[in-house]
This record gives structure tokens, C-alpha cells and sequence, in this order.
DNA sequence: GCAAAAGTGTTCTCAATACACCCATGA
DNA sequence: TCATGGGTGTATTGAGAACACTTTTGC
């Protein structure tokens, strides 16, 4: 039998792929990767190593993509269609990089991915590319470029959960710094549910919740008042991985 | 290389399980099935053959063990810690069915298993045990038995996300048969959601709704007023499989 | 006619909405 | 002092909860 590198570190046929999202110039932003000598982009993703946990190889995957622990994840539905194009993506990959085919057969399956989304703070967020990968970019997700693979479905499935649990589980304050304006949190919002809300509404209902502690003055040396500056009281919804799988 | 009976027929380390709800005696119950010569129950499930999608795979699972096509399926969530006791179980039925470890031994590694649950008309399904199992039985979601693997807990967590979709997606409606009174439909949604309602608060929301029909009045022959019944508006929230993946 | 279950109506409360008004700040 | 953006207050609406009342049916 050839020599097959990797083939027995990792769970066969089986992936994670990470939706990362960041929240920046009013958009909702989405990590991708340029494979190496190609014109389209993928998501972050990797292997599941055969001693780990599905759940844990997100978690190495987003660690190594944005340098962050601690990242606030979810997993909302495996990608597992007979039809996925995986085997064509790859081929097409070792032949433009010359890998040998022999070595990295393996991997010329039809693969099935475990689908996750991440919401990380933009600002703290040092990204950088994989081995395979020429570079990073943020992207919007609802203007994404072409991509790899079937990632611009996984794409717009973690858009569609994360628009069901931002009010449910208040995650969005994972979006944010640690402290921020009313504003940028309705602007939040607003974004990612894609409709208006209505500035003084929005406020009572966020401030009803008794989740957002008042912290100071913020002087923007704008002209106009200075908004109050908000906290996420730190409790049940911030925690990474909610529910381990 | 010895011959191992299946192997390259399947994803490896990949199955999927099924939670099945039906809905009888103001119970919400589940079926499961006893693996043969063992005291334990376990939830029906299967493996993903290498040409078959992982939705088909729990179809084709539901096929067999209801008799039903057309099943309000969902995905739920993937079990994929790397501490599941899925080796120890599996030898454990091997030795007890004198069954040859080399030939199943690649059953013998640990298991990542997608999690679904399936909505049934209880009147309209026929059990069938599958060929490992000696026999099936529906069980109170709330009072399982003793379970193999991990699999109480998956049976939990679907029990979490029916709760979650109950009103969102209007999925309840599965459970019942083709006409329902509204007591049937409050009872239902007590059971699952663990709480009473109101009679005549229920039925107003209910109707509000605009998606059941009235259809005609049921004579039960009890000493009291004849209750309507009611159909189910078929349309968006009925079919099976809502996001195939 | 009475109990039991089904159907309908009324009130109260609370949250979401829309609208209006006041405050702080820099040009 | 005025435009700009931030903060607060008030009326309206609609859904949900709690309550009461009427209707049908077998005994």
C-alpha cells in the first residue's frame, strides 16, 4: 500500500467548514481564502483529526485563521448532498499546485462538512492564511465573490441561522468590542436582519432586556452630543460553543 | 488485505440517527429499538452509503423502520465528540452475537452521527425492527429506558429543537392525522412544549393563524357538544425535508 | 335539568410602533 | 444659533392572558 500522508490522522470523507463572521463599515463581513494560484475563494475549514472532537477542529480552524480562542460558535447544518463538487474542486487544486495525486488521493472523495458560523469582533481579529491558501479577505456576505466548492450556500445557510438566533440567544454582542453606542448596535441589527428599525424603539427594547449596562460618555468630538457608551453584562450568552457536540 | 463485509460501501466513522416522534395517548413518544440479546434500547439509525446523500440516508433509515415516505424530517445537530462510547458498545454487541471482529471490525472506531428528528402520524406507522435489533417500542421522550451510546442524549436535544421549531415553523401539524379537534392540537402542543395553555386563548391564536380549515363537526357520541374538526391548510410548512442538505 | 365539553365574547396588561419633543455639541 | 445626532416621553395598536358567559349533548 502507498505511502498516503495524512490518510490515518484524520476521519475520512468528513469536514468542517467556518463562516466567519466580522462586523465592519456597516457590513457583515465573511472570512475567505484564495487557494493557492486560483480565481476563486473558499471558506476556512479543515479535517476532523481522529482523536478529536467535531466541535474542537472548528475551534483549531478558527484559532489558526483569526488568532482568537475563545470565539463564540455555531453549528447549524452538515452539508452532506451525494452531489457536493468536491472531488472536481480538489482535483483541479493539486493539478494547478503539481501535488501528486498518489500521495493526496485520499482526498479525492466525496466529502461531507459539518457547517459552522463564528462571530468574532472585526477589530481583534489578526487573520492569515492557511498553507494551501494565497491570501485572506473580508468579504460581504451578501456580496460574495465566486467561491469554491458548494461555500457560497454554506455561506448564505449561516447568514439564515444567524438571523433566527440573534434575538432568541443575544448573540450579537459577539459582533462588538467591549463597549459600544447604541447606534453601532442597531446598526448590528440592521444589517444583519436587513430591515430598518426605528432609533428610540430600539433603544427601550434593547435597554428592556436588562442585559446592557450604562458605562460612560464617549466624546466623539462631533458635532453633536456625546452618546452614552453600553456593556454587555457578561453572563449566559457570551460563552463559545453553547451546546457541545 | 482481508475482506471486511460493507466497508467500502459506506462513509467511514459517519451515521446518522433518527428520533422519531408520534404522537398518542397525550404522550409524545419515541421509537426505539433493543438490539439483539441486550437490555438497552437504541434509536433508529444507519450508515451513508457512498452515492447517497446524508438527508437520503435518514430517509431511506425512516422508510424502513415506519414504513413511511414522506416524513417531516430535520436535521438537527451532529453528535461528533471524540469521547462518544461508540467502540466499547459496538464490541460489545459483536461478542454478544458471536459476530467475527475482522470482518466488522471496521465498524469498530469511533462514530460521527448526524442527529434528526422525524414527525409521524402514530396511527399511520408500522414499527419494524431492523435485522440487528429483536425488537421495536414507542417510549415517553420524557421516561426513556436505559440507552446505548449517547443516544438519550441525542434523543434530548431533538426533543430541544422540536420544542424551538414548534411555532416557528408550524411543524406540529405532522403529528396529527388528516383532521384533528382543537383539544388534539392544545394537547399536542402542552406535551411537547411542557405547559398548559388556555382552551379558548389557544384556539383563538390557533385560528388567527389562517391555516386551518374547518372542516366539520365530529359526532363522538359523549354526553357533551360535538367538537369541529379541523384540516391542516397544506402548503409551505408540511413537506418533508425543508432544507436538504 | 344537570354535568361536561365546546364555542364565543370582554377586559386587562404589556410590548411593539409611531410620533413628538428636549439636550448637548461644534461650526 | 442652527444643524446634527443622542436621549426621553406619550399615544396607539395588537397580541396574549384571565375571566365570564352561552351552546350542545347524553344521562
Amino acid at each position: 500500500m502507498k505511502e498516503s500522508f495524512g490518510a490515518d490522522l484524520y476521519i475520512p470523507q468528513l469536514s468542517v467548514d467556518c463562516v466567519i463572521f466580522g462586523f465592519h463599515d456597516a457590513q457583515l463581513k465573511v472570512l475567505l481564502l484564495q487557494p493557492m494560484g486560483f480565481d476563486y475563494w473558499i471558506l476556512p475549514g479543515g479535517l476532523v483529526g481522529q482523536e478529536e472532537g467535531v466541535d474542537e477542529a472548528a475551534l483549531r480552524v478558527l484559532k489558526e485563521r483569526t488568532g482568537l480562542s475563545d470565539i463564540y460558535l455555531e453549528q447549524f447544518r452538515v452539508f452532506g448532498r451525494s452531489d457536493r463538487p468536491t472531488i472536481e474542486t480538489m482535483k483541479h487544486f493539486f493539478r494547478s499546485n503539481h501535488l501528486n495525486e498518489e500521495r493526496f488521493g485520499w482526498m479525492l472523495r466525496r466529502y461531507v462538512s459539518v457547517g459552522y458560523y463564528a462571530l468574532v469582533d472585526f477589530s481583534k481579529v489578526r487573520p492569515s492564511a492557511d498553507l494551501f491558501s494565497e491570501r485572506f479577505a473580508w468579504y460581504d456576505v451578501r456580496k460574495l465573490p465566486a467561491t469554491g466548492f458548494d461555500h457560497s450556500e454554506i455561506a448564505s445557510g449561516a447568514l439564515g441561522a444567524l438571523q433566527l438566533m440573534l434575538d432568541y440567544k443575544l448573540v450579537g454582542f459577539n459582533l462588538l468590542g467591549e463597549t459600544f453606542t447604541m447606534m453601532e448596535l442597531q446598526s448590528l441589527y440592521e444589517t444583519v436582519l436587513d430591515r430598518p428599525f426605528s432609533r428610540n424603539n430600539f433603544q427601550r427594547k434593547m435597554l428592556n432586556l436588562g442585559i446592557l449596562e450604562r458605562v460612560e460618555k464617549l466624546y466623539t468630538g462631533a458635532a453633536n452630543k456625546a452618546p452614552y457608551l453600553y456593556k454587555f453584562k457578561s453572563g449566559e450568552h457570551t460563552g463559545p460553543v453553547p451546546g457541545l457536540s
